[in-house]
DNA sequence: GGCCGGCGTTGAATCGATTAACGCCGGCCC
DNA sequence: GGGCCGGCGTTAATCGATTCAACGCCGGCC
C-alpha cells in the first residue's frame, strides 16, 4: 500500500528503466548488457544503471532468449535418476551455474530431442552406455559428458591416479598382499581403477599371486579363506566395500587389523559406518566446475580437450588405520 | 544431405506447421494446445496434428511463456545441496514433471527473488528453518514445500505413522523395552517421530522407564550399559542408527540378537551394510507425485490442503530379524 | 564554408506462440 | 424473408529484450 511495488504490480521491464533514465530501450539494453562494441557516454550509462537499480530491474530471460539465442539455460540430462556421487555433482553444478547467472534445467529420462534454441548447452550425467540424442553427438550443441564416453567432451574423475594412490597408501602401511575387487570392465571407471591398481602393484614389485583381482563375491570368499590371503582390499565402489566387510566378518577377520579396506565413491553415510571407510573420492564441486568451464569455453567457440581429468583425493578413515 | 532437416536448418516453428496444414497459426496453436474451449473441425485438427508430426515440431517454450504466462517450467529450490532422501525426491520430481511436459529448473542456494512470469510454480526442498523469498510466502506463486514448515502448502512423509509402525514391528518381535534415539525437536520430523513413538509405546502399555528417549551419544551409552537396557532402539535417522550400531558393538552386544535397530530415511547403501538396516522409508516417487499434484491443483486455482502426508513403509532388514 | 567521419542515440523489426476480437456462412425459427 | 445464432477460422496485437540501420550533431580538415 505504502509502496508502488505492490504484489499486484507487473514486472519491471526494460522499457520502464529506459523511460526513467530518459533514453530509448536500445540504449538501456546496450548499457545493461555491458557491451563494449557500442559507445555510450559515461553519463548516460550511469543514468541507466541507477534507474535499473532503483526499479529493481530483473531482465526477463525468456524474452532475451527468444530474441537473442542466448537462453542462459543449461540442460542437465541423465537417462535415469542419478545416485550418490552423480547426484551431488549435479546439484553442485546447478549451484555453480546459478551463481554464474545460468539456470540449470533438470531432465531425467525421456529420450526426446532437445529443443534447439532452448538451451545454450547440455551436461550429460552418468549416461554410461545409454544411447544419447543425436544432436548431442554431432556437436551442434555445446555439451559436456560427466562419467560417460559417448561424446566429444568428457569429464572423468582420475580413477587411475586414485587407484594408484590408494595402493600407495596401503603399501605405506606395510601391506604386501593387496587384492582388488574390480568393477565391471564395461565401464571406463572400472577399467581405469583396475589399470591404476595393476600399475601401482607392479611398480612396487609385488608378485602377481599376491595381488588377486576379484570379480564377484564368490571369488572374494575364496580369496579371503585361502591359506595366504590378502591383508588389504581395494574395492571398486562402496557396495563392493560393504561386501568385503561382510565377508571379512563372516570369516572372522577384523578390519583393519586383519584386513584393510579402501573403497571408491562412498556416500555420505560411509563416514558414520562402522568401521568408517577409507575411500578415494572426488569433490563434486571440482567435477561441476570443470564441466561448467568446458561449456563456457565452447560458448566462446574455443577448442576443448576430449577428456578432462578431475583429481581425486584419498580420505583415510577407520577401515585402513585404527582410529 | 538426403534429408531436408540438415543440421543447419532452423527450428520448426508453429508458422511452418500452419503453412503445411493450410491454416493460420492461431488454429494450429489451438489444436496443438488441445484446447477444448475453441471449436475446430476434426478434419482440420487432424491436418494440423499430422503436419506437426511430419515436421517434428517442438513448440518453443520460451516464446509461449513470454506471451502466455504459462512457462511450463517449475523451479526446484533448495537453499543448500539436497542430500540423500531429498536428492532422490528432487530427481523423482524432475522425472515426473518431465513426463508431464513440465521442465524443472534447479536452483541451489542464491536468495534472489524468483523472476515473476518465469516459473509457473516453485517446489521448495528441504528448507527447514531457512528464510524463504517473500514471493513464496505470500502465495503469489503456486508453491509446494517438501519437508518444511514455512509456506501454506506442505508435503511431509508420515513420520508419526512410520514411527508407530516401527514400534509395532518391534513389539511383534517380542520387544518390551524399546528406546528412541530422538532427532532435534526443532524439526517437525523430529517431533512427529517422537510423538509416534510415544503414542505407540503408551498404547502398548509399556512403562515409561522401559522406553527411554535418548538425545545424544552420551545418553545412548548410558542406556546401553544400564543394568536393564533396551532390547531395541528406534533411531531417528541413519546417522543415529550407525551410532547405535557402533555403541552396540563397543558394548559387546550383537545386532539383532541383543539389540534390534530400526532407522529412518536410510541411503541406498544401508541395504548393503552389515547388518543391513531395517528402516522406515518413503518412496521418492510418492512424495514427488504428491508435490506435483498439489502444484497442478494450484494451477487450476483449486484450494489445496495446508499439509499433505505421504505414507511411509517399513522395510524389514537384518538389523531387527536374523537373516 | 562545405564536407566528412565518428560518436551517441533512436526507431523499428524481430524472435515464436498465444488469444481477444471479429468475420463468414449456413441453418433455424418466427 | 429477415434476423439471429453457433460452428470454424482468421487477423492482428501482444509479451520483453535485442540489434541493425539510420540519423542528428559536432569537430576537424581542406
Amino acid at each position: 500500500m505504502s509502496d508502488a511495488t505492490s504484489s499486484k504490480s507487473k514486472a519491471v521491464t526494460l522499457a520502464d528503466v529506459a523511460r526513467l533514465a530518459g533514453v530509448s530501450t536500445a540504449t538501456a539494453s546496450y548499457v545493461l548488457a555491458n557491451r563494449a562494441d557500442v559507445s555510450i557516454s559515461a553519463a548516460t550509462r550511469a543514468r541507466v544503471v541507477s534507474a535499473a537499480d532503483d526499479l529493481r530491474y530483473r531482465r526477463n530471460a525468456l524474452a532475451a532468449a527468444l530474441r537473442g539465442g542466448a537462453a542462459r539455460q543449461i540442460a542437465l540430462y541423465s537417462p535415469h535418476r542419478p545416485s550418490g556421487g552423480f547426484a551431488n555433482i549435479g546439484f553442485a553444478f546447478a549451484e555453480l551455474a546459478g551463481s554464474g547467472g545460468l539456470s540449470t534445467v533438470l531432465r531425467i529420462g525421456g529420450d526426446e530431442e532437445f529443443a534447439p534454441g532452448q538451451f545454450d548447452g547440455v551436461v550429460v550425467l552418468g549416461a554410461n552406455g545409454h544411447p544419447l540424442p543425436s544432436r548431442l553427438l554431432d556437436g551442434s550443441v555445446p555439451s559436456v559428458e560427466i562419467g560417460g564416453t559417448a561424446t566429444g567432451c568428457q569429464v572423468h574423475e582420475d580413477d587411475f591416479g586414485g587407484a594408484r594412490r590408494a595402493v600407495e597408501h596401503l603399501l605405506s602401511l606395510g601391506h604386501r598382499r593387496i587384492g582388488h575387487y574390480a568393477g565391471p570392465q564395461s565401464s571406463l571407471a572400472g577399467q581405469e581403477r583396475l589399470r591404476g591398481f595393476l600399475d601401482a602393484v607392479h611398480e612396487a614389485g609385488l608378485r602377481m599371486d599376491a595381488t588377486p583381482v576379484i570379480h564377484n563375491d564368490h571369488d572374494l570368499s575364496t580369496a579371503l579363506s585361502a591359506a595366504v590371503r590378502p591383508t588389504a582390499i581395494l574395492a571398486h565402489c562402496d557396495r563392493a566395500a560393504t561386501s568385503v566387510l561382510r565377508m571379512a566378518r563372516f570369516a572372522g577377520l577384523t578390519v583393519p587389523g586383519d584386513l584393510a579396506v579402501v573403497a571408491f565413491d562412498v556416500e555420505a553415510m560411509a563416514e558414520s559406518m562402522e568401521p568408517s571407510l577409507t575411500a578415494v573420492q572426488v569433490a563434486p564441486e571440482l567435477v561441476a566446475g570443470a564441466a561448467l568451464a568446458l561449456l563456457e569455453r565452447q560458448f566462446a567457440r574455443e577448442q576443448v580437450p576430449g577428456q578432462t581429468l578431475v583429481p581425486t583425493e584419498l580420505v583415510v578413515r577407520a577401515s585402513t588405520v585404527q582410529g
